[in-house]
DNA sequence: CGTCCGATTGATGCGGGTCAAATTGGGTGG
DNA sequence: CCACCCAATTTGACCCGCATCAATCGGACG
């Protein structure tokens, strides 16, 4: 399992939820040639569950997923979308902190934590690696609490809008997709659906987006966006 | 720098925030002789601020301090507390992405990260273990992310107090040391001061909970707290 | 053309924020 | 030991942003 270390250009990786992406190059590591199963999920479908063991890292092929937590009484978090070249699913402890879903129609691979531990024992480097990307996740998690604990709705929308540019972003691409619905994002912001449809509805009256389809955002003021992400409603209709 | 590895019963170490705590024998690691430089901060003294160079990681030895992050208008949201044998700090990218302040007078050992990654690179198993501390405070960041996205502020001072217990405590400890002041627990919560405050009068009013002082919380019932934590106000006058 | 499901829009209510005032208690000096 | 001071906490009155409840709306599909 030992392999010359080649850490440039290599495909991108999330620990566990939140859109960062780092190049740790498992794949070279194997001598180019991939290691891990293939598998698909269809949308809607459950990847593992919370509480379920953990015994293997996954890395998305194609598609999107959403990582959530869930209260007794039916309540959800949705911690982290998960998209292609990143990886999740990482957790020491034995046990799922949280549920796998499907949001689109999803190819995955999956790598088994023995091979992966293996790896880290092996691999100088790698270890390291795997820490920078747990630290980034650490702090876009901070990010995200920051957002949940001190932002209106218009913040949060506006923010969740341009980290999804960013994330897609060919740099100041126009047209954002958005694969998870009002649902997911309302989830995801520690919003209502009602919210979320609202709140882009007023940015579409204030001509900052367009709203071509539900599942398509058209960024027509970045600027005055970046604006609300900090400063609120002020300013818009 | 090579030592031999012995895991059991050492400090314990955060490594960016929550309270969860982790052996990490960095300590045995040197042959017994404490590495990294002492310092003191008086309460409220700041540490580092959030866009500083990173360039340590840092164990608190007595005291605790509140690391946070802030919106340009000062609105402010705790990202977690640090108390002694706790460690935090270590980010790979070289800016800090959230300001350390002294909520007690506290005492800290500072490890320059130049010496940590060389432990990382040449201490076989070390870098696991960190991988292994990052992952269990992502697994906290995304409990608060729940906390901060879908509870009722019931919920969220009910949880903050059964956390701060579990956290010192000796198992069912009934006295909970409370160092942080109203402020930083709304800050923590996403809650403000007379929020905070309201809820803890109506646990007390209703008998669940003593409060001797202002920094201490006698838990009383611990069991109906644990229902508060999940099913809200039902149940309180 | 009808059905269905997600999204949008509208009307209303409430949990928690805001503004303001009283209370408490720890520290200090007489 | 006591009186005072000051900052933190608590309590009160009121308000607002977002949730809740309730219709539509609109596009995809048969």
């Amino acid at each position: 399992m030992y392999v010359q270390a080649s850490y440039d250009s290599m495909p991108k990786m999330d620990l566990a939820a939140v859109g960062l992406s780092h190049d740790l190059g498992y794949r070279k590591m194997n001598n180019s040639a991939p290691m891990g199963t293939l598998q698909t999920k269809a949308a809607g479908e459950t990847l593992f569950s919370e509480g379920d063991e953990a015994d293997a890292v996954y890395e998305v092929v194609r598609g999107t997923l959403r990582l959530y937590k869930m209260l007794p009484d039916g309540r959800r978090q949705i911690i982290g979308f998960v998209s292609a070249a990143n990886m999740f699913g990482l957790s020491p402890e034995g046990v799922r902190a949280y549920t796998a879903e499907a949001v689109s129609d999803t190819a995955l691979r999956r790598f088994p934590h023995a091979a992966f531990d293996r790896l880290i024992d092996e691999q100088p480097g790698f270890a390291r690696r795997l820490l920078n990307v747990a630290s980034d996740e650490l702090g876009a998690a901070q990010e995200q609490m920051l957002l949940l604990g001190r932002m209106t709705a218009m913040e949060k929308v506006a923010s969740f809008l341009l980290v999804l540019a960013k994330r897609q972003g060919r740099d100041n691409a126009r047209s954002v997709d958005v694969p998870m619905g009002r649902n997911d994002i309302a989830d995801y912001l520690g919003l209502t659906i009602e919210t979320v449809s609202r709140t882009l509805s007023r940015l579409k009256r204030a001509r900052l987006i367009g709203l071509p389809a539900p599942t398509r955002v058209e960024i027509r003021d970045r600027h005055r966006l970046e604006m609300l992400a900090v400063n609120g409603a002020a300013g818009v209709a």
